[in-house]
DNA sequence: GTCTATAGATCGATAGAC
DNA sequence: GTCTATCGATCTATAGAC
């Protein structure tokens, strides 16, 4: 029993890139729109450095002279603007939930074709779910949900519930209007998110699958939609077309 | 922007239960099955203890020296027994892996009634999925397979797709009887296994539920069997009963 | 507000006695 | 093998100059 079960090792802290003082390459021939575009104060240096090193590494394995030295401050500049490492992390993670999940939208959908129309809507749900930056901060949450309890209904409200409320609103009106045989719409919006979800999710968080798979995410989507229509078409009154 | 925009607070670190010296009150009345029955040895002391404490805090929140004292030992002999704090993590995990989703199995199911065996194995599936020690496993893993990045298959290997395979060997069977209409056994056990998940796991993993919700699982598998047998049910041929 | 420098605590890991 | 005691590194957070 003394050698372990299972070679499991880890791997050294993310290669840091080395900047050469504060000010990126960037910044000089964009567009100025000065809403987060680029940090143009501290506090948004800090809160983009923190947003990058904790979602790359984990709260853990971030310190706060690793947020100092990449935001190109102080470490007391750090406190200046945040109580403390918990309280840097609340705020970037809490603002991370809303950024990316506003970023969904069941809107622009044809009605008349359901299935195209879900097609559409499983997409842009599984390329949001598989983006690098909602794989980290999917991990992150999960991972520290015991050491910050509140994290759990910030990501729920912020992101499963809002896309289900959309979701369930589009099944809605297509139940509505014939199309669909659905006796349950807020349970049949938790299922088509599950079909689609399928196990393409966990495998990329656990960093068995690569990103920016096409393919893969076209193949996924229309298995959900085919075992979803097949499912919960309306075949009694097909309401011609 | 110098106030933070969510309120996300830590929670200390897990109330510990004062230990007087290393035997429990255990071990006195118990049969002695000797195999891993009560921690007979300080390997076992540590690995329990280092399971206990890992769950429940996550790698990052628990250090050498709790281990320690929660296993009665002193943290020289954990160095005895494991090279460092990343091994005994990697060891603990592993095993973890290893026990829990042993349990799991598709048999002793009866091929003449589809839907009972399903719900029976949906069933299964979700008590092991939602258990309190499956539901804190799966936190840590996704959690750490950053730093620990072999996580990920070892978890993969030993849960899902162990699982996958025995729900696809079911369903191919069914297929083979012309009860249930499948034309790709893989993907229908995938979809399978994401209906009935669906999005209770998360939530037990996000703390908006508690555990033991035995209501709650039993109508999640019905919602989630139904759906199966509506989208993949035979019709053509009902082979007499 | 921002910096340098450092305090104070904790952590992982080890030396040496038994 | 197991213990006590401790080392050196690192971390969070702060004091004080500017």
């Amino acid at each position: 029993m003394e050698a372990p079960l299972n070679a499991v090792k880890p791997v050294a802290v993310p290669p840091r890139v080395p900047r050469s003082g504060q000010g990126s390459q960037r910044g000089a021939m964009e567009p100025v729109d000065r809403i987060e575009a680029l940090p143009n104060s501290k506090a948004e240096s800090i809160l983009a450095a923190a947003k990058r090193t904790f979602l790359a590494a984990g709260f853990g394995a971030v310190s706060m002279d690793t947020i100092a030295r990449e935001a190109g401050v102080s470490k007391a500049t750090v406190y200046a603007h945040f109580a403390g490492k918990e309280e840097l992390f609340g705020a970037v993670i809490g603002r991370e939930c809303e950024r990316y999940f506003a970023r969904f939208s069941a809107g622009e959908l044809d009605p008349r074709d359901v299935r195209a129309s879900l097609t559409v809507l499983g997409r842009r749900f599984l390329e949001l779910l598989l983006s690098p930056d909602s794989i980290a901060l999917y991990r992150i949450i999960l991972g520290e949900v015991t050491r910050f309890p509140s994290l759990g209904e910030v990501f729920w409200r912020a992101g499963p519930e809002r896309q289900r409320v959309q979701i369930e609103a589009f099944l809605r009106s297509a139940s509505a209007s014939g199309t669909l045989a659905l006796s349950d719409t807020w349970l049949a919006a938790e299922q088509f998110v599950s079909l689609v979800r399928g196990d393409i999710q966990l495998r990329h968080v656990l960093r068995l699958a690569a990103d920016a798979d096409r393919r893969g995410i076209s193949a996924a989507v229309e298995g959900a939609v085919s075992t979803f229509m097949r499912a919960f078409e309306c075949h009694t009154a097909p309401s011609r077309t």
